[in-house]
RNA sequence: GCACCCGUAGCUCAGUUGGAUAGAGCAACGCCCUCCUAAGGCGUGUGCCAGGGGUUCGACUCCUCUCGGGUGCACCA
């Protein structure tokens, strides 16, 4: 595809003696309005350079600059030069990439050979999924999709919370008052019920919380009955997660939680020991942090058992063992910045170089309207709750407007899931929000269905026009406003894939699509495409067809399908 | 108390490495289906960009202080 701005680049250096591309680079940003053109180079930093006012710089390098073919008018207004690009050549080359390279279009082989683990989701077992961890699990699918696309190697890890004092108090529970047939007739429920019965149990009984201190220990030391209780709980609790997993369409490559590493551990303690990090403090042992601004990392506790700042250090030091990777990414609550300061700080100090490729992907919190998630409390929505009532909601919505169409229950999954899923990548992942029934189950407006919509229309329109790929066509005849803002927005897609992945922010495509979305939606409503005349009619179904494919490949990089009817 | 994050229209939020008149959606009102899917399009209004000070030719954007909200700060994860 043409780089107008490298272009812009290019002319400007041509003229301007002296000056280096980088630095042109720097200088050159949007208009506000494309009235004002494409792109606009701003003279005021010039102004001290050439020691003459932003004005008559501006005025004297318009009057020179020679753009070729690539912009049709360069104009000068104040200390700005304006350049409009060429709309032919817009149409031209954002059409022939996009058939080139179809659903490949807007990637690059940046991530050639390089290794990404994208580490998201993670639920703790023997508690239900609920829509605080729709977040993890949405954001880190879409990283991961983007990473794919970018051409790196990348892993899904699933890191289950698995391990740790809640295991106690669960083995101790059931022991108890637990009851096997009880439990597998509803596992996540039981078991829950298990878990606030023993912490309430355990606020007046201090003996209670030494018993789940035991079961923990003798789990970590490899007690048969303890072993036999967590492996059994933790089979059940997955074939529940991947019950939402299935509708959401995601998939994970590893699910090696926290006791994967239990055994892994040892030998990284050693490793601080010698290291001489470690210092003994109120008999427990820890990293002193305090002259990096931090509180101390504890890595035993006084009665000998690991933490999980312990088990993140062993774990990203195993894989980078194992995988080798160019970017170690965690997508976890912006609660724990703290603690992945902390590890991250550590691994640096146990002399690792690759301590600065773990990073850490925070987010914001969600809650309630009347008041915070707490599982103990059992003051929980449901995940599988909330995509069974935006499936419902949405078939409703289809009976209702397309009563004729054929796979309903399919369409209206890949719409209900896929409105969820939008929303939640459509704002800036850090945005604390609250979840409500109605905002959720709202289809209107800048939301995943009216993207799929889109998409469906524009799909339809090809069907009808009988769209033929090869069909060779007249750019110029693009030339409508509501056409050239189209191509404009399909141009930039590429760099749009790029910043959201520099940024680890899929936002930027979903808010990307929404603007190409509507973008659509004008030139839909004010050109018409299969009655215009034969020649138009040809150039205005490619349109549609380019970007029927990069809306396609927008929402599958957020991970919502795109189906064509709905 | 200390650290980090957030504060933009009635609500939910965008705002490109500081740049030309601060933008969307929702909500409200009006218009557009003998015409390609009306989950759509068009039109109408709203802002001391939390507040003070500073840096700059220029600040929603950078620095500093104040206020308001959130989160975290040793044996939970």
């Amino acid at each position: 595809m043409i780089d107008f701005k490298q272009e812009v680049v290019n002319a400007i250096f041509e003229v301007s003696n002296g000056l280096d591309k980088e630095e042109i680079e720097s200088l050159i940003e949007t208009p506000p309005s494309y009235d004002m053109g494409d792109y606009a180079f701003a003279c005021f930093r010039l102004a001290k350079i050439f020691r003459k006012d932003p004005k008559s710089i501006a005025e004297e390098l318009t009057k020179k600059i020679d753009g070729g073919d690539f912009f049709e008018a360069i104009e000068n207004v104040g200390p700005y030069i304006n350049f409009f690009i060429n709309k032919s050549k817009l149409a031209e080359t954002v059409i022939e990439s996009i058939k080139e390279r179809g659903a490949k279009f807007g990637s690059t082989n940046m991530g050639q050979g390089r290794k990404a683990l994208v580490e998201f989701s993670s639920p703790n077992i023997a508690k239900p999924f609920h829509i605080g961890h729709i977040r993890s699990t949405v954001i880190g699918n879409s990283l991961y999709k983007i990473f794919k696309f970018q051409g790196f190697d990348t892993e899904r890890l699933n890191h289950l919370g698995d391990y740790g004092t809640q295991f106690g108090m669960l083995i101790a529970a059931y022991k108890k008052w637990g009851d096997m047939e009880v439990i597998e007739s509803d596992p996540i429920n039981e078991l829950l019920k298990l878990y606030v019965k023993f912490n309430e149990e355990a606020e007046k009984d201090e003996e209670l919380k030494e018993e789940a201190r035991y079961w923990f220990k003798e789990l970590e030391a490899g007690n048969e009955e303890a072993l036999e209780l967590w492996q059994w709980i933790r089979d059940v609790s997955l074939k529940e997660f991947n019950k939402v997993y299935d509708l959401l369409g995601i998939e994970f490559d590893s699910y090696t939680g926290e006791s994967f590493y239990s055994d892994k551990m040892p030998r990284v303690i050693k490793e601080m020991e010698e290291k001489g990090l470690l210092q003994e403090s109120e008999g427990a042992v820890i990293i002193d942090l305090e002259e990096y601004g931090m509180p101390p990392a504890l890595i035993k506790k006084s009665d000998g058992s690991t933490l999980y700042t312990t088990r993140d250090i062993a774990a990203a030091i195993y894989r980078k063992e194992h995988y080798d990777f160019y970017k170690n990414i965690y997508v976890v609550g912006s609660q724990q910045n703290l603690h992945f300061k902390q590890w991250i700080k550590v691994i640096e100090l146990m002399g690792y170089d690759w301590a600065d490729d773990c990073v850490h992907v925070p987010f914001g919190m969600v809650s309630l309207e009347d008041g915070t998630l707490s599982t103990r409390r059992g003051r929980v929505v449901f995940l599988e709750d909330v995509l069974e009532k935006a499936i419902e909601s949405t078939l409703e919505i289809i009976e209702e407007r397309n009563p004729d169409l054929n796979n309903k229950e399919e369409v209206a999954k890949e719409v209900g899931i896929g409105a969820i899923i939008f929303q939640e990548l459509f704002n800036n992942r850090i945005k604390d929000y609250v979840f409500s029934w109605e905002k959720t189950l709202s289809f209107e407006g800048e939301t995943g269905p009216y993207v799929q919509y889109t998409h469906a229309r524009a799909n339809s329109l090809l069907k009808k026009g009988n769209f033929k790929l090869d069909e060779e066509i007249d750019h110029s005849l693009l030339n409508q406003d509501n056409e050239v803002s189209l191509l404009r927005f399909l141009y930039q897609f590429p760099a749009v894939v790029t910043d959201a992945l520099n940024k680890y922010e899929p936002s930027i495509i979903t808010r990307h699509i929404v603007e190409i979305t509507k973008a659509f939606n004008k030139f839909y409503n004010s050109c018409p495409v299969l009655s215009a005349e034969e020649e138009l009619r040809k150039a205005r179904l490619m349109l549609v067809y380019v970007t029927k494919v990069v809306l396609k490949t927008g929402l599958d990089l957020l991970g919502i399908a795109a189906p064509d009817r709905m």
